[in-house]
Parts: C-alpha cells; sequence; structure tokens
DNA sequence: CAAAAGCAACTTGCATACTAGTACACTTGC
DNA sequence: GCAAGTGTACTAGTATGCAAGTTGCTTTTG
C-alpha cells in the first residue's frame, strides 16, 4: 500500500481506516481484490485488533465485503451504489446550499471568497490537487454554516463509492469551469439569492454523471 | 437492560450493537448515564472485544460519546442533531418518493395497499407497536422501490436520534392521521402523480416537528 | 486541619491466543 | 484414473490479558 506514514495522536485503529480507505480511494487495492487482516496488520506493524475493527467500519458502506471464515476483499465498482452516493450529495447538499445562503453571514462570504481566490491561484500553478482539496472545503462551508455537520459526514461516507470512480475519470475534471461555478455560487450568497444559489449548485453537481461505458470498457474486471 | 434474549445466527457483535441500541431508543439506558464496556459485556455473557466493536459503531453515530481511558457514556440529547435526522429523512425521502411513484409496479402498489390495510385492521384491534412496525416498513418500501437501500441505511443510522425522543412524546402519536396520509400517498401512486405523492409525503413527515419545549420541562436531565 | 503525595480501582486501546469454519491439495482405496 | 476422505493452511470471530491513562480515596506531611 501507499502511503502508510502514521500520524500524531491518531489512534491505531483510525490509521488503520484511513490508509486502508486512501488505497481503495487511489485503487492501489483494486476493485476485486483480496485482503486480509493480517497482511494489513503485518504491513503498517499492528495486531488484527485495530485493522479488524477498521474492516468492520469500511464493510457497513459496502465499500469491502467480508466472508466470516473466507476473507474480505475490495468490493467490485457497483453503478447502483455510486448512484445512490451522487443522489445523496445533490439532494442533501442542494437543500443545505439553499439554507446556508439565507443564514450566512458577512464572514462566511469572505471566507468562500478566500477559498476561491486560492482556488484561481493554484488554477494558475495547475496544482490540481490543491483545487480538488479546497473544493471539498468549499462546500464543506455550506454544511458547517447550517450545522449539519453530521450530515456532512454521512455523505462522505457514501461517496466513498463516487470518489474511486471519480479516479478512473480524473481527465475529464475541469478546473476552469468547476472555479468558474464555485463564483455563480458565491455571487448568489452576495444577493441573498438562496433560489439562485440552489440553481448553482444543482447545475455545478449535475456535472457529475459517468461516462459509464467508457470507463467500463476499459476497466471491466472492475465491475460488478 | 431490557430484552437481551439472542437471536440466532446473528454474531455477537451485531448481538451487542442490537440490545445496546434498542436500550438507548427506549431511554432503559438514560441519556447521560455512564456505560461501561465490562458491564454490558457481563450482562450479556460475551467478552469485551464485540461490545468494544459495538460502542465504536454506536459512536460514530454520536448517540454515545466514548472518553479513551476515561469511560463512555449515552449521549445527551442534542437538538441538533435531532433535527440534522429530520432534516436527512425528510429531504431523501421526499425525492425518493416522488422517483417511487413515477417507477412503481402494479405489484409495487398492491403491497402498498395490502400495508395499509393491515394497518387499520391493528388500527381497530389498537395495537401501536404493530402500526409502527407497519409504518417503517411502509416508508422502507419507497426505498426499496427505487433502489435505494443504502440511503436507508444511512436515514436510519442518523434517525437513532429522533427515535430517541419520539419515545418522550408517544402520546401525541396519532395513528389514525397517518394511516390517513399513507393512504393519500397511495392515491398519489395509483395516479401516477408523483408531485401529488411528493406533496402528501412532506406533509406526513413535516408533521416531526416537536413540542420541544414542554419535554425539555418534564425530562430537563436528558438535554444538552 | 489542609494540602500534597501515593495508591487502588477503574476505564478503553491493543496484542495475543484460541476457536470454528472454509478451501484446497494430497492421500488412500478401489 | 478417479472418487472419497483427510490433513493442512488459511480465514474472521471472539476471549483474555496487559498497557496506559484517569479518577478519587487514603495516607502522609507540614
Amino acid at each position: 500500500m501507499k502511503n502508510t506514514e502514521k500520524h500524531e495522536k491518531e489512534t491505531n485503529r483510525e490509521y488503520a481506516l484511513r490508509v486502508i480507505k486512501e488505497n481503495i480511494v487511489n485503487l492501489e487495492l483494486a476493485p476485486g481484490s483480496m485482503i486480509s487482516e493480517q497482511d494489513i496488520a503485518n504491513e503498517l506493524n499492528l495486531s488484527r485488533t485495530p485493522v479488524h475493527e477498521a474492516m468492520q467500519e469500511l464493510s457497513s458502506t459496502k465499500i469491502i465485503e467480508i466472508l466470516p471464515q473466507r476473507g474480505s476483499h475490495v468490493s467490485l465498482i457497483d453503478m447502483a451504489l455510486v448512484d445512490e452516493a451522487i443522489f445523496v450529495r445533490s439532494t442533501i447538499e442542494s437543500a443545505i446550499t439553499q439554507m446556508a445562503c439565507e443564514q450566512a453571514t458577512e464572514k462566511n462570504i469572505q471566507e468562500m471568497e478566500e477559498n476561491i481566490t486560492l482556488q484561481e491561484f493554484y488554477y494558475k500553478k495547475n496544482n490540481l490537487d490543491k483545487i480538488m482539496e479546497l473544493d471539498n472545503a468549499f462546500h464543506e462551508m455550506m454544511y458547517k454554516i447550517t450545522n449539519k455537520m453530521q450530515c456532512h459526514y454521512m455523505v462522505r461516507l457514501m461517496s466513498i463509492h463516487y470518489d474511486r470512480i471519480r479516479e478512473l475519470t480524473l481527465h475529464s475534471f475541469n478546473a476552469e469551469r468547476i472555479i468558474k461555478e464555485h463564483e455563480e455560487i458565491l455571487e448568489a450568497f452576495k444577493k441573498k439569492d438562496s433560489a439562485a444559489a440552489k440553481n448553482a449548485l444543482d447545475k455545478h453537481l449535475s456535472r457529475k454523471h459517468i461516462q459509464e461505458d467508457e470507463i467500463k470498457k476499459k476497466y471491466p474486471d472492475y465491475f460488478s
């Protein structure tokens, strides 16, 4: 696995969960591949206990499948679960963004502006990773403004199925358009026009439809 | 704790999770009370391991709080989390019911009819538990029809905060009105009028606003 | 008497060992 | 050669014991 450094002050269980999840999303652990608790414990220099607990948590989102006394494997990509992930995020975030627009303070709006300024900065530097990080932070602000962080946690949990497939279609990531759409949302916030904010967000997230045929042809073994 | 019988073919971990969750929701484990892994393990005749794993899972929804090396306690009722639970369910189920109306087959509609018939049957028998069970099954059908069972799982996870507070306001459970509203939804399905189905569901779930002051006065120790 | 030091009893986190069940290669008997 | 039986090496589930940290009572000390 990649990036197995342990952070400070995270428990062994959190450490195992984070590393396994990252390696599933970046496809280092390929869909369908077997993973044994013992092997991962050895690789991370842990006992089976924290790894076992991390695997239990992952299986609750159906990103891995545990077959007792037989073994565990990374789930094949299930387009129905990808659709659910997109559906939940679009539906929840549409409602939350509209509410956020109504509740946003001057300080909130300033933070959004700051975030977008940095997006443009890193766009000029061609730093896509930073832009994606700022993108996530931008959307998370909506949850923070409306005090809906448990919703954010749940949406993120399900999103893992979409995150994994996005890894296969990174070439279609259009930073320029994304930044422009964030600016549209910001403009709606400044005008306190919550309907416009909702529409801008709906348009923004509706891009998330997937070139399913293309990637299924390219990676047929990854799909169920 | 109440109802500690172990079901067949459930693992010890699932058993512990189910019993603890039930006893939190029915307030047998009061908000704020301490619960130790060892005590529960003794009471259920298990080792600490499956209990520990169940507690980890419960803490992810914030229904319990684990303080390492100090102890764990049932969380006090946090109205912000109750609001989030209601928000997620209303938002998701509104969208899903509308989609279900568009996709429902004759067989689906017949099952809904069957369910409501039984609701009326048990209403005459004054069996509220059965009605609540049928109520849950009725709403679950929407998720099944639209193939969104992972959404259902997530909504249920967050709903525990609302389920617990509903336990305090059971006197206001109005079976007659609920059944009538279910019938409205069914009528919309029969007419394939998805907008009407959505409206009927929105109205149905909007009842979930809570007599917050009343129960806070009655159970002040239960709130954060 | 009051404050500080120390100890005992608790907690959860984790490592280790054992259990039960599966898969598969190999042996055995024909 | 083949089918049935057997041994072995794997798996995850669970029990147990230890590690590390907190709490609160007891003892000590000024």
